[in-house]
DNA sequence: CGTAAATATGGACGCGTGTAAAAGAGGGAG
DNA sequence: CTCCCTCTTTTACACGCGTCCATATTTACG
């Protein structure tokens, strides 16, 4: 591929800012001075430059341009997996957050792999981001990249958090809260609420098993916790609640209870699970089966019964993680102390509890 | 940040390959070397290198590394939306398959946004990407960025592809196959199948489309078709199901009919819109209501029923597409003649059909 | 119209690394 | 011990653009 030929287009093809500064007949300082703000060159010079440019196609080097600048205009992003709609939403809210606020997003995903994970971040640092937006993997992650990261960048957590990072910027759901609110809702229409879990992969899970049973203890009731243990060693959370809960069912247990699960793909496993034992969970009777996720996950109002869950602010989250991120970017030095802002969830009252 | 501080690890930090040279005695071209493939100097060189790396903490600028290299071992991929599991998929396993091969992927979502999408295709060419896999947004894309795109970079389509794109790699699935082979099914075990479709936003949902017509008049059966009309004007997919299929059920009408939904996602709305009737689509009975989807979403099984649905190999196609990307970008030359490689659906009976 | 102040411009240098070509080191044969 | 060959290292330049600073140009004002 010949880079100087004209393309398609017609147009003739520049590739470097010098030939562009022969063709039109400004200094090449100029050109780089216009294309990161036109403003900064006089009028005269701006329009001399945008009617050569409609003549010619040239777009600056991306690694050019950043090589030799105080800021790259660029923030890393790391998620922990995609094939989860949770993370694609937040994903998506923190893209379009930087996109507005001028910043461009790179992203990561680890694929469950620490190692992966780790990459990414030395990547990222390579590559002097102004800074980096992390949502953890979980208990595997390497903490001292995390601590490397934050020792050299402007950081920010996003969705949960290692209990170790206690000094790190941290946006996210205030778990205590949120569940506390759904293991409320549930023990005042149904019956005590039963926690269906997940194996400890990551700090969400856990921070919900907490609030679950404070919040039981608060309302004297006792905590009941099902399904920490592993069935299956992938992220396939909708076949783990179906599993603990067909076990459950084949065995008569449960038919009758309110169940609060630790996310929503959990609690479609769990209605699946209702659905094979011609079990019907809902809100409308007094006492029988109930099932409740956490999260909001789009699918909920789809599902048969559609799913009551407490929905996470995930815009809220995304936003407000960019926004802390370009604050400590900004003023590095003016805002040393800590932020950690807690997004309330809000009940989603649905048919299935 | 001062960057030349040691960081929390201990180790001090080295911020350039000069400095580094100068600290373990070895000359800074051969580090260059080592770096990009140890191999390339002498086992005393490496040694050396190696011993002094576990001294200090140094990785290579980024973009310096990729400034005035021939090959950026870069691969950039252009996804239309994040929030569906098909795509997050692909995604998946298209980064997976580029980091088996040793290239690193740089993503970007178009949003839905054909002006986001070009930009994404104007920063790939600036930064010299090895190649481009696109997966394109669909009638809104700026066909010319794609020609740009093309003329300069080796490039494959993934997933779906312009009609008058002709000329250009293509990997994805065979609708023609893919849709009549569920098409084929509904009308054997079912009445013959209607077809309930989206606005015409990509063109996978028009190959499909037409994949049905074409398959019904094989089966010398009469084409219906519903739901082209835009009910909301967002990516709401399963809304658009339930909304469409709402309104026929209401007035009496399909309520005894197989329905082929053009993908998994309107399938799901059209599973709740006939829970919301008191209808269950079934496979078992002779005649009456049954619904199918395409793709095989990964919630089609813990549907209420579960989902009858075509899969999409998507593995197979993110991994194909790499592997061709790499074959274009290994030998420009010798390989000038298309690729188009479409593979087969594979028919998922569960329970909805 | 003249002069000082404000602004715009261009030359020169630097960013951190890749790479071609030249210099060096090592090793074996004569 | 010398010569030649091969592998390795080094020297020198290149990549494309940001940015400082001296200089040219415009503007403001009297």
């Amino acid at each position: 591929m010949d880079r100087s030929k004209p393309d398609k287009t017609g147009k003739p093809r520049i590739d470097t800012m010098e030939h562009l500064s022969a063709a039109i007949g400004v200094s090449r300082p100029t050109l780089s001075r216009y294309f990161q703000d036109p403003k900064r060159v006089s009028r005269t010079s701006r329009e001399r430059i945008e009617q050569g440019l409609e003549q010619v196609e040239y777009v600056p080097n991306f690694f050019a341009t950043r090589m030799n600048r105080a800021s790259t205009g660029m923030i890393g992003v790391i998620i922990p997996y995609l094939n989860d709609l949770f993370f694609s939403r937040l994903l998506e809210a923190i893209e379009l957050a930087a996109m507005d606020a001028g910043y461009s997003v790179i992203t990561k995903c680890s694929h469950s792999d620490p190692a992966i994970e780790a990459r990414a971040a030395e990547t990222f640092m390579s590559m002097n981001v102004d800074g980096a937006l992390v949502a953890p993997l979980g208990n595997h992650s390497d903490l001292t990249m995390y601590e490397r990261l934050r020792s050299r960048l402007p950081f920010v957590l996003v969705d949960s958090r290692p209990e170790v990072m206690t000094e790190v910027d941290f946006i996210g759901t205030d778990h205590m809260q949120s569940t506390g609110l759904a293991t409320e809702y549930l023990a005042r229409v149904g019956g005590p609420p039963i926690f269906l879990a997940m194996p400890r992969v990551n700090f969400n899970a856990m921070s919900r098993e907490r609030a679950y049973v404070a919040k039981m203890e608060e309302l004297g009731l006792e905590p009941e916790i099902i399904g920490t243990e592993l069935i299956n060693d992938s992220w396939h959370f909708e076949a783990h609640g179906q599993a603990v809960l067909d076990a459950e069912f084949s065995n008569g247990r449960l038919t009758d209870r309110s169940i609060l699960c630790v996310n929503d793909r959990v609690a479609i496993g769990a209605l699946k699970a209702a659905a094979a034992h011609g079990l019907e969970p809902g809100a409308m009777r007094k006492g029988g089966l109930r099932i409740a996720g956490h999260d909001d996950y789009p699918l909920c109002p789809f599902m048969t019964p559609s799913l009551t869950t407490v929905a996470q602010n995930v815009d809220a989250i995304g936003q407000a993680a960019v926004t802390r991120l370009i604050e400590n970017i900004r003023g590095e030095k003016s805002s040393p102390e800590q932020t950690v802002k807690l997004f309330e969830g809000v009940m989603k009252m649905r048919n299935s509890a």
